[in-house]
DNA sequence: GCGCTATACTTGTATATACAAGTATGTTAC
DNA sequence: GTAACATACTTGTATATACAAGTATAGCGC
């Protein structure tokens, strides 16, 4: 036990970074380099109080910020473990095709195709949680940037979940830009595929014979209901997903 | 001034819930609803204390994890102020294709096709941020779920960064997880597409002719170097990209 | 007008203390 | 043996207090 206590020899009241921030780097650095193991039981914050001459609440606070970050686990009454090493997760960020456009400096128009109340088929009702046959809404739409079309959205609504979807007039705003306007989600998931488009969908999007295209599926949770499932359709060599961050801009919990 | 802090009426002090996340709560609540706009400040600290009759500590604490959430923004001196709306993002996880394939309860193996020293093409310079015509790792491998081709590899290193790599053997381990284990990444930029392989790519994915693959580029660095830069295919048929996530899993600052 | 200083207000950090409440273990009563 | 209880140790929360340090402003001297 005191070879653990023994790594926070470097803890200087003087220094100029804040002594919670000192400690919390002492542990951090000791989970990092794989010296403390997943499970592992931490000294208590008694114990840090006595070994580092510090008011518990200073020790309190690292602790905690240092769950909140994921590296340690605290269970009340028990004491602090060393949590399990986080997956190495990687991220791509997915917005508004209407937000990335403009935000690229570009003009975004969209037309809609069609926007109707249609009976679900088994897998549509599937895919939204709803019983087969179910009446759903059933949005198509294409965007296009400065003109080109660059995104095929076909969209399905759950109309328990959303009943004014229908009344809405989508050429001014997105879909995604008014569902996410109407319900905070509070789970999705995402599946990116490459496929090749059929005759319909290459016309719709002006693309060549023999192009793939990059087709993103998304559906959204609000209150344990799915409320939407989209497929959205990229021409494959208009468009890529992508995003660039440093690895601290992002947490998984 | 008054009419803000009439919002906190509802803290209570004998409530099961802590004082602290009481006021988060209300706060995170007018902050969401629009109620309280960007850049608007909130009141002081001491406010809080004389309108609720709570310790300073206590709000302190509430303020500094509302600020570790980036819904608000504190300035030494100053005040504190509602934050910008955050971009609205939406992930995906990208991990190490072995991991991903066994906690499938699939059985992974790989395959090293080459493993040499070239000399980086301009492209490729580019890319790892070197001269032209510098000399550079360069491994292509092919990745096997059960047996079934499911990625291509097509690895660059920079010798700078990583001057072991080339002695490696990648048999036993993927150089994904190699590179993760040398070195913490601390930026990433990933691409994905939609492409049409060439013959040498589909018959090394066991394709079929008219199939479209998935690619993902992912380009990574360590001390503002790029370390790697990697271009990952998958069979569109047989592999996609994907995740589902609580909303408040994941955060992005 | 310009620059300096004093002042008031803000957040940031650290401490000492207190009590509540969860967990595990040993002890006692039956 | 078993159930109830006591105890020791843990984390969780709340308070009162103190000082440091950053920001803006008012007022002063010149």
């Amino acid at each position: 036990m005191n070879a653990i206590l023994d790594s926070f020899d470097d803890i200087s009241k003087a220094a100029p970074e804040p002594i919670y921030q000192q400690i919390k780097k002492t542990i951090q650095r000791r989970i990092e380099s794989g010296d403390w193991i997943a499970g592992q039981k931490l000294p208590s914050e008694n114990d840090l109080v006595v070994a580092l001459d510090v008011s518990r609440m200073t020790i309190n606070r690292a602790l905690r910020e240092l769950t909140q970050q994921g590296l340690i686990k605290r269970v009340h009454g028990l004491g602090s473990f060393v949590a399990e090493a986080p997956r190495h997760a990687s991220l791509i960020e997915l917005q508004d095709i209407a937000l990335e456009i403009e935000q690229d400096g570009k003009h975004h128009s969209s037309q809609v195709l069609s926007l109707d109340t249609v009976a679900a088929s088994p897998q549509i009702a599937a895919q939204l949680e709803l019983p087969e046959g179910s009446q759903v809404y059933y949005l198509r739409a294409v965007h296009l940037q400065d003109g080109l079309p660059i995104q095929l959205e076909s969209r399905y609504v759950n109309p328990l979940a959303m009943p004014e979807f229908i009344g809405q007039d989508f050429s001014g705003v997105t879909a995604t830009a008014y569902l996410l306007q109407q319900f905070k989600p509070d789970e999705m998931e995402h599946r990116v595929r490459a496929v090749m488009p059929d005759r319909a969908q290459r016309e719709l999007l002006a693309m060549e014979d023999g192009e793939p295209c990059l087709q993103l599926t998304r559906r959204t949770w609000s209150d344990d209901q799915v409320v939407t499932y989209v497929t959205l359709t990229y021409p494959g060599n208009r468009h890529e997903l992508g995003a660039r961050y440093a690895t601290n801009e992002y947490q998984l919990r």
